[in-house]
DNA sequence: AATTCGGGGAC
DNA sequence: GTCCCAGAATT
């Protein structure tokens, strides 16, 4: 008997994208499996993340750490450097916990079973599920916002997420077929991200058009529902930009935890409704005219950024100075390299 | 069940 | 500006 899930692997035969970690359909039959390495880490990359975003740095990482043994023997801050710029920190610093992981206890490869999985750190049900599924072709349901959105559609399930979830699920895990497991997974989601799209869907072209319930209700557009999201406060703060005589620039690692944890940046007051002073080392501040201005998941941030030249003998009281050349502002996250755009041009060093 | 985690592209 | 993205961890 011919399954949905059939009609949507002959889509996926001719519409499947290229993406620099994925294994045609027509290599995947003749045999060819991705390495699951790379599987792992494109998906822990994708994890509320486009494509188009990822791409450069899955290249980037699978250039200078070809293998999970490489990575795992990486330096934490050459990989929180790497990661700048892409977002969601926290999943870096599992990046590497989960790679030495896989070194120590499982011999340098990645498990198949999605419970194992499931223990690795940053690995949570969709990404055991992927990796699973991709990597290994066996017959687990992946379910994301590309998925929830195609079988909240296919069923016109008008129940708001997140409490729709494990309904979702069990639409899902009741096409996922058998055999192709992996391309399936990928098909899905190729087909939410392509066709089934938030807005304007192309229904008129879906492979699963004749089945799906919301386009012969008319609710395609305004499926799945979501609970209403609260608007977002806006934070103030302090940014302190130091150069030091020879070009040094004083740079402070955060902490481990919370925003922006274990990555580089500037030296600041605490960010919240009316924030205190609280220079790094004394010096003549100079504030610019302009603010750095950066949206965060919760929150608005409005940095005022104080610049000083301060002399070779000052001992900061927080953070370490870094020396020119060995400091890129490419290893800030986005809100720290702003701050960096302002301060550099009143800050130049010759 | 809610909140905390980034950043950018599409609209 | 809003919405969303191949979510996970924490509270």
């Amino acid at each position: 008997m011919r399954e949905l899930s059939d009609d949507l692997l002959d889509w996926y035969d001719v519409h499947a994208r290229t993406m620099p970690w994925r294994i045609s359909p027509a290599d995947r039959k003749a045999g060819n499996r991705p390495d699951p390495y790379f599987v792992w880490m494109s998906e822990i990359m994708l994890q509320q993340t486009t494509v188009a975003a990822v791409k450069d740095y899955f290249v980037k990482f699978t250039r200078i750490w070809p293998t999970v043994s490489d990575l795992a023997a990486a330096d934490d801050a050459d990989v929180m450097a790497a990661w700048a710029g892409l977002g969601y920190y926290a999943r870096a610093r599992n990046l590497l916990k989960c790679a030495r992981t896989v070194v120590a206890d499982h011999g340098g490869q990645f498990p198949a079973d999605h419970d194992i999985l499931l223990t690795l750190p940053g690995i949570g049900p969709y990404t055991a599920a992927a990796v699973s599924a991709i990597a290994f072709d066996l017959p687990e349901t992946v379910l994301d916002g590309n998925v929830e959105r195609v079988m909240a559609r296919l069923n016109d399930e008008h129940t708001p997420l997140p409490a729709a979830k494990p309904i979702l699920m069990d639409y899902a895990r009741s096409l996922t077929p058998q055999h192709r497991a992996g391309d399936y997974a990928q098909a899905v989601m190729d087909l939410g991200a392509t066709i089934c799209t938030p807005r304007n869907p192309a229904c008129g072209i879906c492979p699963w058009r004749t089945p799906c319930k919301a386009r012969i209700a008319g609710t395609a557009q305004a499926l799945p529902k979501k609970t209403p999201k609260k608007k977002i406060p806006t934070r103030k703060g302090i940014a302190y930009v130091a150069r030091r005589e020879d070009g040094a620039w004083l740079l402070e690692t955060r902490p481990e935890n919370g925003l922006l944890g274990g990555m580089l940046g500037w030296p600041g007051s605490e960010w919240g409704e009316s924030p205190d002073p609280d220079p790094p080392l004394a010096a003549d501040w100079t504030a610019l005219d302009a603010q750095a201005r950066h949206t965060f998941t919760h929150f608005h941030l409005h940095l005022e950024v104080l610049t000083a030249q301060v002399d070779r003998i000052v001992l900061p009281d927080r953070g370490q100075f870094i020396a020119h050349d060995d400091f890129s502002p490419s290893a800030l996250p986005t809100v720290m390299r702003k701050v960096f755009d302002l301060a550099a041009a009143t800050l130049r060093h010759d």
